[in-house]
DNA sequence: TCTGATACAGGACACACTGTTCGTTACAAT
DNA sequence: ATTGTAACGAACAGTGTGTCCTGTATCAGA
């Protein structure tokens, strides 16, 4: 990717990021963003083709380094080794809150809902793998109900004041859902 | 309440409910709303200040019926002497099945997490004074959790092709949460 | 170091939607 | 019947959108 690329997008996605922090997510307008990146608005429609598409990407960015393998294999989280899952959990937690100020920006901006969407996908396939056979209740219903505790038990911890650190947040969620 | 009024209230809650089967929320213009409902552009705003607001209009008129006490005591339903609190879970089920149609346009049009915050409001209410006391986990987080959980139920109830009955409904989400 | 490619700036544009205004008409309540 | 009020409809300025253009700066590869 070209360097003058990269350096536009982020400061993009920084302006972006800002604005939340002080705007409702629809009342920002691409004009606003194009402002404060400090970019032409060709240079923008470039880059993204709509405001959402915007969000999207940044959204993707995010999940790219909380999902991502490599991310998983850090040797400085040393969970390489431990492969229980809810050690897993943990490591997802930590890797939220390395992104917390987009995430919190997002929260913010009150498109949250959009952030909370894409993480329910990623989480989708993280649980899907994981969770235990059980006859009476429709196993669809059941993944459901536990990528929806997690993914509302992120939006709850990110909408305190950090008074948590991501093994208690874990903790919190396993004493609640079994799985 | 003026019978004129109630006329373009309601050609107004019908055509937008109708739009919402067709296309996105955001894409929905008040244009359209208007020249779907027949009535004036000056007559829309008379009513509503905003798109947002109509929505939440809308929201306001479905939750009223769900958790209206009036509702909640009719002789049909004779849930009025059983008090369990499971009995009025599924009660509020049966009320929010009978308003299906507005409900599931809702979530069809990509509107569905503002209709999820309003009823999560009104939820907080019903289970805030139910939830038990249990001194290891915030009950903060406790209560969001419960009724994360019953939201989310909700939005997979009507994802499906009503296959389940609001009893069953009921005793899939008493199963997955202990309240 | 040169050169072609490409990303950016900046301005201009038609277009769509918004929210308000106002004089007129039709209907409700009493 | 009269009085208040809701709806009509047409027009309006204002705002944001998405696209196109030309000229300039920067990049990557030979």
């Amino acid at each position: 990717m070209d360097r003058r690329q990269r350096k536009t997008r982020n400061a993009i996605f920084q302006a972006f990021s800002s604005l939340l922090e002080e705007k409702r997510y629809s009342s920002i307008t691409v004009q606003d963003i194009i402002d404060a990146a400090d970019v032409g608005r060709s240079t923008f429609y470039a880059h993204f083709s709509t405001k959402e598409e915007l969000l999207r990407a940044m959204c993707d960015d995010i999940f790219e380094h909380v999902f991502s393998d490599e991310v998983m294999r850090e040797p400085e989280h040393d969970f390489s080794s431990a492969d229980s899952f809810r050690d897993r959990i943990t490591h997802i937690l930590c890797h939220l809150q390395e992104k917390q100020h987009h995430i919190k920006g997002i929260f913010a901006g009150e498109c949250g809902e959009i952030f909370m969407k894409y993480l329910r996908e990623y989480l989708w396939g993280v649980f899907d793998q994981r969770l235990p056979e059980d006859g009476e209740i429709p196993r669809d219903y059941r993944l459901n109900h536990v990528v929806s505790a997690f993914a509302e038990t992120v939006r709850w911890w990110f909408g305190g004041r950090g008074e948590y650190t991501p093994e208690q947040i874990s903790a919190l969620f396993f004493a609640s859902v079994d799985c």
